[in-house]
DNA sequence: CTCAGTCGTTAAAACGTTTCAACATCGAGG
DNA sequence: CCTCGATGTTGAAACGTTTTAACGACTGAG
């Protein structure tokens, strides 16, 4: 079935050494134009195919890198790998996508793997800090959508607590003063500071902490999103919050589906502000006010700060982006 | 920077030869308890982290199968690839996911890639149908929501043209006969396949071609709906179309979106169905009529052929499944 | 007490590349 | 005519595993 044709046989067909056939795949240069042609007519006609794990083994080199991503359906991270991408292409390198889809053990999995194949390097958005520390072990890591803990990565990250504030923030001058957060599970960090965010919001209000609800899901998919506005319906309508602010855009489409279904309506009912603005949330049933993060930007810069990681004068740095809200009308004023 | 322990020094750390260190690795029952565990404990001590390369230089195996995605950015696709994902860790392979964004250079670079690695298999929703061939290499291929052509791969599909149908009769029946059927471009098969079913829809209802007008698009995505939007708008209303077909859901969003921003109302104004029935469909601004295809069985059985390529008396199979037809707002009958 | 059979371990030979030092060949400069 | 440097090419030694056949040490049966 394979024929395993390997330089060996090349070499041989075109009459010159296994060297000479190297040096024509690495260094094209050094060899003569004329061997050269022979070289590749006979990779052509064997139909020759370079074993990459024999190069790797020898060369120490794999002109790969890896992208562990949280959760491959969110389009938030596929937009990030898309920047990524372009980068590491530009640069020569190839990205693998593995999806850990917010599951540790997957994610260990996977980087086990990945340590083991030798990558160039890893971008990783971790489910838990713990991951984070697992990675370190040779191959360069850096953190993305997430700041290093100590300072042993670099990480690109955007503002989640300003984030979070901004969100809040209009949510009050907008009069609402019984507001939920929507979002979960709290070991992920990125809610955390959102929700953090939240409560400076209030703060800078002078509201009580009292005024912001936290509601936590079990996860950042639309069916959380679709569950905790069932549990929001549930709740009598005097101690109901009047808005949301949910920790992405996929829970506050869900959010938004479940309130539609529910014949409330969003922004008199329920006032919903998301965060990631996914191409989707501005195309939603209502369109969904959001925090934008610079998504194509962000994948960019971690792969560039990948790729610079073995640079002899490396030192870790900490790139960090600025959120912006984006206002739509699902958390129009009252009229 | 790397310290780089091979199996010698597990070896002589743990005061054995480097072939008990393999077999504690491969075969752990092989070797004596005692043995075993020293042999751990200096593998856990020393960090030892096994290097596929060499591991898959000399036993020719790899445990990586990959997945070439057409458009990392389609929801339908990341689902596809979660159901490839289940199917592979069940069976002890992980999933390399590699992103060709529809661009052909894009999807030859990741498949020369790919098989230079010597992955176990590839699948793959190709770009053109050049690139399958070019797949055929020694590697397996199983092709992913497209139908082999030439009998040289397995493949796992959905039927398109009755896909197409199921949506233009629908809006036949609900009285539209100037419909436009939004997709491109023509050499990607699904689309060439839906607008097949959809010519099928009108002949069958007795309707000149005419009543279909095709609205070519450059892609699939949103913004490429968007863009149809406008074309269509800037039609005189009494040859606009009042019915949509849209090649996927992608597609049906921006157009969808394109319509409320020029004050033209969906379902009244203009009728649309979309493709695929992503999870956002349901979410959409007017909750968008698709036609669904099973993703997570799709990608499953997928993978599962995948992994039957290599079993001794393997024949090329062929799956096709049945779409439906999911009816919401965006195509309820004018009142 | 011997012999065959187990069991656990090992030395050494692959696997298919890259790389390094060495080797021809040739033209030019002395 | 000899030497030197440049230019192309090559043989052989890695790289870090897996694998195979062989080995010694025991055990239990005869």
């Amino acid at each position: 079935m394979k024929p395993s044709v390997g330089i060996r046989d090349v070499a041989q067909h075109a009459g010159v050494s296994n060297a000479t056939v190297s040096n024509v795949l690495n260094r094209p240069d050094v060899v003569a134009p004329a061997t050269r042609q022979r070289v590749l007519a006979a990779i052509e006609e064997l139909g020759f195919v370079r074993n990459e794990s024999a190069r790797q083994l020898r060369a120490g080199r794999s002109r790969v890198i890896a992208y562990v991503v949280l959760d491959a359906a969110n389009p938030f991270f596929t937009d990030v790998a898309r920047g990524v991408e372009d980068a590491a292409r530009e640069a020569g390198f190839a990205l693998f996508l593995c999806n850990s889809a917010s599951d540790d053990t997957r994610e260990r999995e996977y980087l086990e793997l990945l340590h083991e194949q030798r990558v160039e390097g890893i971008l990783i958005t971790p489910v838990d800090g713990e991951a984070a520390r697992f990675a370190e072990r040779g191959t360069p890591v850096v953190l993305v959508d997430r700041e290093s803990v100590d300072g042993t990565h670099c990480s690109v990250a955007v503002d989640d607590v300003l984030g979070g504030e901004l969100a809040v923030t209009h949510l009050i001058e907008n009069g609402h003063t019984r507001i939920a957060m929507v979002g979960g599970p709290l070991s992920i960090q990125q809610v955390r500071d959102r929700y953090e965010g939240a409560m400076r919001a209030l703060a800078n209000a002078g509201l009580p902490k009292s005024a912001l609800t936290l509601l936590e899901t079990k996860g950042l998919q639309v069916a959380e999103g679709k569950g905790a506005g069932e549990r929001l319906v549930g709740l009598p309508s005097s101690r109901r919050p009047t808005a949301a602010f949910c920790a992405n855009d996929l829970l506050a489409l869900g959010l938004l589906q479940s309130m539609t279904q529910q014949g409330l309506k969003v922004p008199d009912d329920l006032a919903v502000v998301g965060y990631d603005d996914i191409d989707f949330a501005a195309a939603a049933a209502v369109p969904l006010t959001s925090v934008r993060q610079p998504r194509d930007q962000l994948g960019r810069t971690a792969a560039a700060l990948l790729l610079s990681e073995n640079e002899p004068d490396h030192e870790h740095r900490h790139v960090k982006f600025q959120p912006e809200l984006v206002v739509r009308a699902s958390s129009a004023v009252k009229r």
